[in-house]
DNA sequence: TTGTATGCGTTATCAG
DNA sequence: CTGATAACGCATACAA
């Protein structure tokens, strides 16, 4: 036997579909008497709204499309809880989408956006693809898109991120408050807007502490952990060894602590570590990891308001949410050495 | 102005809305003149589909619902990518809930099989809610549920595991050959059937060496990672203290791990450590963890594979995938100790 | 307060 | 090969 529809539960009720429409949305508008017998007919029956039906009547699917470039990646992962806290409290189901970083797959997936699947879009990523040519202003009937983490600037999208300038310099400066004068930078991806940032709050810290910042201290890397594996090897080619390393992410810091370990570099004894994003792993790991902890949930959260408040009409601005040093055991004091 | 929609198509191309809907389905069977007339009027309004029209009218949403309980933790994020790569090249859309373990979710979730949101669903964990009342068989128009990991023995659900007994017997008897001989276990949540499966490995793999398990050596944990810190303490009282312990997952062995080396004690140098699960940072751990290596991957898509299959009407069979011991660095040959 | 009737955008059936 | 048309299940304007 086929799902029951409104139709059945109307008949069983004794009423119009009308009314047992109404008694779903708003039920205040229905006689008490009429309501218990319809609500009961929807337990009986076992009823449950088709939403295809409903989104194409209403025009609406009460769905966000949540674009992450790797759910894999541990960090993608809290911003999602907050997402879907607010979500689930506004009744808005999530669709998750990974692009594996992949082009053609965020291509595709633009398309929930057209073709009605998603009332509006969440990017956990720098967009590959000009959904910005969407119409992201708030006009009626729009789908909005909200970039988290890595907007670019001078772009007038929706977004939610931290002063990755500022919270870089703020570790940059733990290190120079615990005696480092020479300090490396194990950057991420070349094409990234984060990499940019990071480095440009590295250089600053350094410049304020009269220090200039030296590329050959810059060494490129790609959020990966094998990255921070390689960045070792290059980094222990530097003369003199640098006393510490800020790296513009926590797994890069990682592969880069277990490949010092490899070779028998202390950290944080021969070397401090400094990561960014304080992903779970973080306290786990040995040692601990010192690093810029990033509010991702508050992030997702923050992001999914966002969307609401351009679906209620309203104008929403960009926002811009805190982030703190937190110190572990993989930065310590700078060892001694003479001059 | 409003999206396009088929009629707008066909005004422009000069056809029948009926001849738009075929162009896009059954290419072949219309005129390749006006099919190249409509699918240039196709591009030229930018016409996307409406799925909700779609779903209603076909009676089917081509999207699969995949639950998960934690979608932060690392280990199911590539059971995802799994399904994900199967599901999109079968055109299926996958929509992601994450319960948070909360049975409450999950049963919300549910509805999504109800109300048409999706044609079946895959559960990467012991389902808490009776999705199993639901019929799983294959008849016509039903609704298939997949049970990845986790499926309880004894129940007709369509499922994909591995053989976690076997898998843990695996692991256990490397610690043996290892000559360890007084090995503890840390096991999982006391209530998961994955729990159960790998303590009886366990003891099953003592048993067949000859030595009689001890009830006393079997802390119990929670896949946590607090929960292996806990376990330590508890661990360290052990007398004599044993060489080795096989923990339930990885995340438990690197709490452990992380509280072993807090208290001064070295691994592998003075106890052994296995894992199981073989998630993403276990390599990256320090020391690199050896453990049980799972499929994650291929088991998302086998799972994704059986639900196409019951779609297509056949009657595919639950799946068992082989599991495999990876040696790495937290596990060494038993200290000498006088008996 | 409740019922009737219309249309949301598609697909599929049936004629032409 | 193509066109007219009837559902699909629901929400709502309008009548009663």
């Amino acid at each position: 036997m086929a799902r029951p529809t409104i139709e059945d539960v109307a008949r069983i009720a004794g009423v119009s579909i009308a009314t047992v429409s109404r008694c779903l949305h708003k039920p205040d508008v229905v006689t008490k008497a009429t309501r218990d017998r319809v609500l009961s007919a929807v337990r009986d029956t076992g009823y449950a709204l088709n939403t295809a039906a409903q989104s194409l009547r209403i025009r609406r699917s009460n769905t966000v499309l949540v674009v992450v470039p790797d759910i894999g990646n541990t960090f993608f992962s809290e911003i999602l809880r907050g997402i879907q806290q607010v979500a689930s409290d506004a009744g808005i189901t999530i669709l998750i989408a990974d692009t594996g970083g992949q082009r053609l797959r965020e291509e595709g997936f633009m398309r929930n956006l057209l073709n009605g699947r998603a009332d509006g879009a969440l990017l956990l990523a720098e967009p590959q693809v000009p959904w910005l040519d969407l119409p992201v202003a708030n006009s009626r009937g729009v789908r909005p898109v909200v970039v988290i983490s890595e907007a670019m600037p001078g772009t007038r999208t929706l977004s939610v991120e931290i002063d990755n300038i500022g919270a870089a310099e703020l570790a940059v400066n733990h290190l120079l408050e615990l005696g480092h004068r020479s300090i490396a930078h194990l950057t991420g991806p070349g094409t990234n807007i984060l990499t940019a940032m990071r480095r440009e709050g590295y250089r600053q810290a350094l410049r304020k502490a009269g220090i200039e910042p030296d590329p050959a201290m810059e060494i490129g890397g790609d959020f990966g952990v094998a990255s921070g594996v390689a960045a070792f090897a290059r980094f222990r080619q530097l003369d003199p060894l640098p006393t510490a390393i800020f790296c513009a992410n926590d797994e890069s810091a990682m592969g880069f602590i277990s490949a010092a370990n490899a070779a028998g570099l202390k950290v944080p004894q021969d070397v401090s570590v400094m990561g960014f994003d304080d992903i779970h792993f973080a306290q786990v790991f040995l040692p601990p990891l010192s690093t810029v902890h990033q509010p991702r949930s508050d992030m997702g959260a923050e992001a999914m308001r966002l969307l609401l408040s351009v679906w209620a009409e309203e104008e929403p601005q960009p926002v811009v949410l805190p982030a703190t040093v937190v110190l572990r055991e993989s930065t310590a004091r700078a060892p001694f050495r003479p001059a």
